[in-house]
DNA sequence: CCTAATCATTAGCGAAATCTTATGGATAGC
DNA sequence: GCTATCCATAAGATTTCGCTAATGATTAGG
């Protein structure tokens, strides 16, 4: 049932506003320090949550990380909205037409 | 931007079983409980996260509270990432013709 | 009425998550 | 080489979270 670790990793608010700012491109630890109100050792041991959710992508340059939005972590977040979505969806149809034809509270 | 705080609420393995056994229809809290391997008191809990959060609506009958999905509390979360999801894309594809156009790492 | 059933709420506890401080490794720049 | 920068990691403190046990409120049923 898909990767529900990206679900677990975007549960937390700094995160998801860490995912927000990388949200127009790459961006250093550095850069992310600056702007959060945590330190750099918060920042990269939330990278590693992201990291490990396939959330975000790494590309080193030199002495800096370059991090960006993985489109993977956020498909298995899709993924599980999406198809819970359709469920709930199908059983209230399902339900209407059910009590439309036995009706009964 | 939406209600996050359905994104805290889904980024919890036991409240998306909760919602995974709800989203065929009304279940009480007691049949959540004959399932899941937690108490009772664990279960209201988690029902009273979900209910702010918009993800589950109750309905009282008699002594007993039938849980059900909540689609509301759902769009938030597909907002959230169908946005997300989009934004991340329209800049992925605005830094690849940028870079088409002047090309250097 | 009296009892059982159903659920919410409170209090408290242990575990896990989040944060800071400190440190080390690697690279850049002089 | 030497120093400064950038980042990861380790260690520890603190806060938050999820759980249980206990209690109370409400309703059903004999």
């Amino acid at each position: 049932m898909a990767n529900e670790t990206a679900l677990d990793a975007i549960g937390n608010a700094t995160r998801r506003t860490m995912l927000t700012i990388l949200h127009d491109g790459e961006h250093t630890v550095g850069q992310l320090t600056d702007v959060l109100p945590v330190t750099q050792s918060a920042i990269s041991q939330h990278m590693r949550v992201l990291r490990e959710a396939g959330l975000v992508n790494v590309r080193e340059v030199g002495r800096r990380r370059l991090y960006s939005v993985d489109l993977g972590g956020l498909a298995d977040v899709r993924a599980w909205v999406d198809g819970f979505w359709d469920d709930v969806l199908a059983a209230y149809v399902s339900h209407a037409n059910q009590t439309a034809s036995n009706p009964e509270s």
